[in-house]
DNA sequence: TAATCTATGTTTAGGAT
DNA sequence: CATCCTAAACATAGATT
């Protein structure tokens, strides 16, 4: 029954703990997924974030949705013309 | 040279003034760029975010790269032989 | 294992430059 | 338009339940 000692500071480098980690990265992902709904509710903006933990799950939040936002992301940086042409992109793209 | 007076209580909502809401833009975008850095260096993972803004001008950060993560997201939620599922993605999984 | 607590580190609103 | 400043708002590390 301590008395909390408040947030400690820590170094930004990989957590050598894997409890630690675990937790960190549960938390800080919660408020990284927060702020980026702050943005988009106050400016307006399309947001969306994709992340794969260590252990390779994924996670993701968008506004108005993911996809949309990566659909038109991919669109804007896979120009028709010039490619090499991603069968799994292209499916994608033209279920749109 | 007026005193500052420090940070002001804000409600989550559309910024109404433009000047103020590029500039609230910038700033943000800038503080949630950073976190999710900070976020794939403590717990080694991928993390990639892509952004419109209110002016459509897109804004993307991601480690490794943001196309390889949203490549594999595309991948994982797009089976190529099946798409009765609604990729809605699970945003509030626990378990690593 | 997840939710709560608290002190403190970090972000940022508004203003000035 | 970017950048600096201050102080208050907010996020969160570590402990505890």
């Amino acid at each position: 029954m301590r008395k909390p000692n408040g947030r400690k500071k820590i170094e930004i480098a990989k957590i050598q703990n894997q409890t630690n980690l675990q937790v960190t990265f549960s938390k800080r992902r919660a408020g990284l997924f927060k702020k980026a709904s702050e943005l988009s509710t106050l400016c307006g903006a399309n947001v969306a974030i994709v992340s794969f933990s260590p252990s390779n799950k994924v996670y993701a939040c968008g506004h108005p949705s993911v996809e949309s936002i990566v659909d038109k992301f991919i669109g804007e940086n896979t120009p028709p013309e010039t490619d090499d042409l991603n069968p799994i992109i292209v499916a994608h793209q033209n279920k749109l």
